[in-house]
DNA sequence: CACTTAAATGATAGCGCTATCAAAAACATC
DNA sequence: GATGTTTTTGATAGCGCTATCATTTAAGTG
């Protein structure tokens, strides 16, 4: 009985299919489609039938398949620029956990930081025509935007807040955060601020150019370091040490991010430098280890599982309803955290 | 010219297919498959014709047709049990660049520690009829474990070394590496060595396992302190606390991995206490802050990136040559890091 | 230039599933 | 019990691509 599907076919995987799984159970192929898809569509009695065959057969789906037959393929492609920085991490937990409860697999990617990457990688993921796009920042090439805009997949923008938002976007001003952040360093008083950053990606650059807003605002002086080197602790020791050799007088630095500050933290502390009294410090990111430093790191907290949480909901919401998108942008926003190194 | 293929189908997605391709090019359908899949079988003429036509219409391929009928779907399927672990972020990283570059896709899960949960995304995965599985560690469920051997796919675990791996395995012992950590901490003379853990997962545990054996050949004391919350600095600081209250003579700990430790570390000199010579304190991981921290951790390094590089390589290997695998085995090893803080 | 061999193209069928419409069975109504 | 209404099941076709085999065309060979 199983020799003629296999005289007829010598393409077969020898897989269980769903008409195999209807065989033995008696029924036709379609009804343990439905079964399995829309079960409210099948009677108890044959449902049950099925559930043993497809027990006792080890049954598994096949996705393309299924994918193929009804355009829909229950996978989120995730791109982002890196992985090794802590954020996105935290941000990929908060998609996770809201996409795999729904059903949906996560197709994920790393761009390293570069736009061309992004569009090959953006290129390549549509092939999977995938129910959702979830991808890095605002800087995407025209060449990705109009992809994705022709691809006709839901696509949220995180991170950052776009003005004209490819679809989209759940994110937080960058600049606002550090010009906030600038601000409240002049309103404790210090005088002569810096700003260090390093890998420079378009966030960290935005940071930067609120630090300086922030400055002029204030009719004060620019101190700025930056490194196109990956961030570290060690990167931020070395510009610290670079910047307060040329400048010996600042008297607070702001960082790009917690990696940094906590690197220039401990460099000061080897140093003999007291925080925040010869030499304020603060970061970016509220990352896990920033308040158990010594002193513990001023920084901008982030809500970044929430924020994947919140861009997966989108998603899931759009995808249900085709029309009218429960967001068009969120603005996630962030929080100064006052701590004792500033 | 278009309007019979809606006519024929109202299924049609409205997307560029590669019949749309094929007319516009004024070949077969199945030459524009060969030009897109083995271009040495296609002249150089048809080449270029159809070139024009994939890109004056955009085309971009459907895998999920792609992947039913040639049964082999690009995708790699990563389990991990966690991605805010500083650890796994860097094993993808590895196992990323070299699959993304032989044209792979990463299909990532995140099981939060639970073998159940394990179970459960295997069998989703294998819907995807990936064509290689990576899953972390050797703790896998029985009945993950045959459905991944009746799936006929190859899997690499990876982070451990199994005596009976489910197909390969890259990996190594966390057992030896503790063991000889903790051996390095008596041959610089510390007596009264304690163990600190949290999170408590099989890899922890058998670093636990290690420590104790050491403890053993030497004829000492066991201090053993673990807890099931996650790790992080604070925990570190935390349950250093606890163990140094209870058992105030003990001169060094090995912690079970760096955020631990350097949250001990951070809480130690908080409390005016010389590292190594009131408390000496050791890690596992080589996490990148470790010898930024004051003093430098000492630590257990482990190839994280190789680690990934490796097992995506095993796996290609043997998708190629369907027999022989490269590697049944690996032992990708570890080595101590002596710094100031023991 | 006929004749073999190799290279390039095409026709056909089917991968395993679901959308769609049609038929049958179960239930309700008078 | 004949009628209409709903629920449950099935037959058919096709999603977009590639494996397989058949055919054509080009390239060698003496």
């Amino acid at each position: 009985m199983k020799k003629e599907k296999l005289a007829i076919s010598s393409r077969s995987t020898g897989r269980i299919t769903l008409s195999d799984v209807a065989e033995h159970a008696g029924v036709s192929p379609i009804t343990v489609s439905r079964a399995l898809k829309n079960p409210l569509q099948v009677s108890e009695k044959l449902k049950e039938k099925i559930a043993i065959s497809v027990k006792v057969l080890g049954y598994i789906p096949n996705h393309a398949a299924r994918s193929l037959a009804s355009s829909e393929s229950k996978v989120i492609t995730v791109i982002f620029p890196s992985l090794s920085n802590a954020v996105f991490p935290d941000v990929l937990d908060g998609l996770h956990d809201t996409l795999v409860s729904a059903g949906y697999r996560i197709l994920l990617a790393n761009t390293h930081y570069s736009s061309e990457q992004e569009e090959t990688l953006v290129k390549t993921m549509l092939e999977q025509n995938p129910d959702g796009i979830i991808v890095t920042g605002i800087d995407q090439t025209q060449n990705t935007r109009e992809l994705l805009k022709l691809s006709n997949t839901p696509v949220v923008q995180i991170m950052e807040l776009d003005q004209n938002p490819i679809d989209m976007n759940v994110g937080l001003s960058h600049f606002d955060a550090s010009y906030d952040l600038t601000n409240y360093l002049y309103s404790l008083g210090y005088k002569k601020i810096g700003f260090i950053g390093a890998r420079m990606d378009l966030r960290s650059r935005r940071r930067m150019e609120g630090y300086q807003k922030s400055v002029l605002d204030q009719n004060g002086n620019e101190y700025v370091l930056s490194s196109l080197k990956n961030t570290s602790f060690k990167q931020g020791s070395e510009l610290f040490v670079e910047l307060i050799s040329k400048h010996s007088d600042i008297d607070a630095i702001a960082f790009s991010n917690d990696d940094l500050a906590a690197g220039a933290l401990l460099e000061a502390t080897r140093r003999g430098m007291r925080i925040p009294e010869d030499i304020a410090i603060a970061g970016f990111n509220d990352l896990h280890f920033s308040e158990e430093l010594i002193p513990p790191l001023t920084t901008v907290s982030i809500p970044r599982y929430e924020m994947g949480k919140q861009a997966a909901e989108c998603l899931l919401y759009k995808i249900a309803n085709k029309k009218q998108p429960i967001c068009n942008q969120i603005n996630i926003g962030y929080s100064i955290v006052p701590r004792q190194s500033t």
